[in-house]
DNA sequence: CGCTAGAGACCGACCAGTCGGTCTCTCAGG
DNA sequence: CCTGAGAGACCGACTGGTCGGTCTCTAGCG
């Protein structure tokens, strides 16, 4: 049981950089092999299928990140500041696993039908946490009342969009965009000038 | 020579539902053939590769919204209002091609090498359409100076999750989502509110 | 010996693309 | 007006390669 170890780990470990640079249907079961050093039963030993190992890393990926979110959440008070705190995480996160973020954010998308759903589950459980602390910033006045659906739909895809960006190109730096996408996302739902500075 | 016509437009034509719905790589040939009423040998007359009938849509699209949105900024003077336009524009035209604008913003995505440099490609020109005008909004000191990179990339960003969102759930409608949106994007680069009200 | 972990040859479904053939339509020559 | 040759558009059976997944076999361990 506790041989979950060595070729379990290599495997992941190859799906992770070989999925993320060539995407789902163009990676072969035989070159994930290859590259963990292993067998085609060694594979098909631990997994079940080629989907099912795509699947676990994205599902995997998506706890951690939650969890991270959740724990940077849950050290502020105030909704606006644990919208802040979030948005740290998220970076921090995806900058720490910038392949896995790569197979998330981009590998995961467009694969038909089977994957959409989760796709879709999982998207919406960060729009949900996104939506829940920017209606409790409104209630706590720090933001004008609006529609946080539809700022929360953006705020997501204005983040992913500058992390794919990073992830192609290197380019911004994650940490040196992160001030100006702080700025740009807590602008965009109404926060005044003054507050932004003083956080 | 003119009889480009019915057979290439009922291929296209299939091609475009089946793509939007099933993806590229789950989309055979076979099934554009059965739906466009016309065979194999047909298809491959007209077209030399199922890739190119791909791309070829994602072509014509990007430029029929490029067209789209260059008109309308065309027609306002000031930055911040050709901004404006642009987003009219888009969304617009997204809503009115809702199978191209999901081939073009979900099954264009994660298809590997080849197609990600097109997706690269297309991509910053849309960057930079946008970051021109928010650079003029800043000379004519319609908005504070900043990164307008950023900003650009968060705007693409934020608008296709907002359409690519509605094109699966068909929520929210984008004509309802329109003026949230806009307002949330004018916000975000620091218009003032003052501003966007009387605009 | 029995069991876990792994090796790797092999299978067969699947599918993009090909190729020889057919079916109009046109148009020149008689 | 008829003919027949040529071209363009289209047809669909077939092929050849590719890959996910299976199956039998083995090495080591307790």
């Amino acid at each position: 049981m506790q041989n979950n170890s060595d070729t379990r780990y290599r495997i992941l470990n190859a799906a992770i950089n070989i999925f993320s640079e060539k995407g789902y249907h163009n990676t072969r079961v035989d070159e994930i092999v290859e590259a963990a050093e292993t067998s085609k039963g060694g594979v098909y030993f631990h997994f079940p299928s080629k989907q099912d190992i795509f699947l676990g890393l994205i599902d995997e990926f998506a706890d951690l990140l939650e969890l991270r979110i959740s724990e940077a959440i849950s050290q502020e008070e105030r909704g606006i500041y644990r919208v802040d705190a979030a948005l740290n995480a998220c970076m921090q996160t995806f900058s720490e696993y910038q392949k896995l973020a790569k197979i998330f954010l981009v590998q995961a998308v467009g694969l038909g039908t089977v994957f959409e759903e989760k796709q879709q589950e999982i998207h919406d459980r960060f729009v949900e946490i996104i939506k829940t602390h920017l209606d409790e910033a409104i209630l706590e006045g720090d933001i004008t009342t609006q529609d946080t659906d539809i700022a929360a739909y953006a705020w997501i895809g204005a983040l992913n969009e500058v992390v794919i960006r990073w992830i192609y190109t290197g380019e911004p730096d994650l940490r040196r965009a992160l001030p100006a996408l702080r700025v740009f996302l807590l602008r965009s739902v109404g926060v005044s000038e003054d507050r932004i500075n003083q956080m």
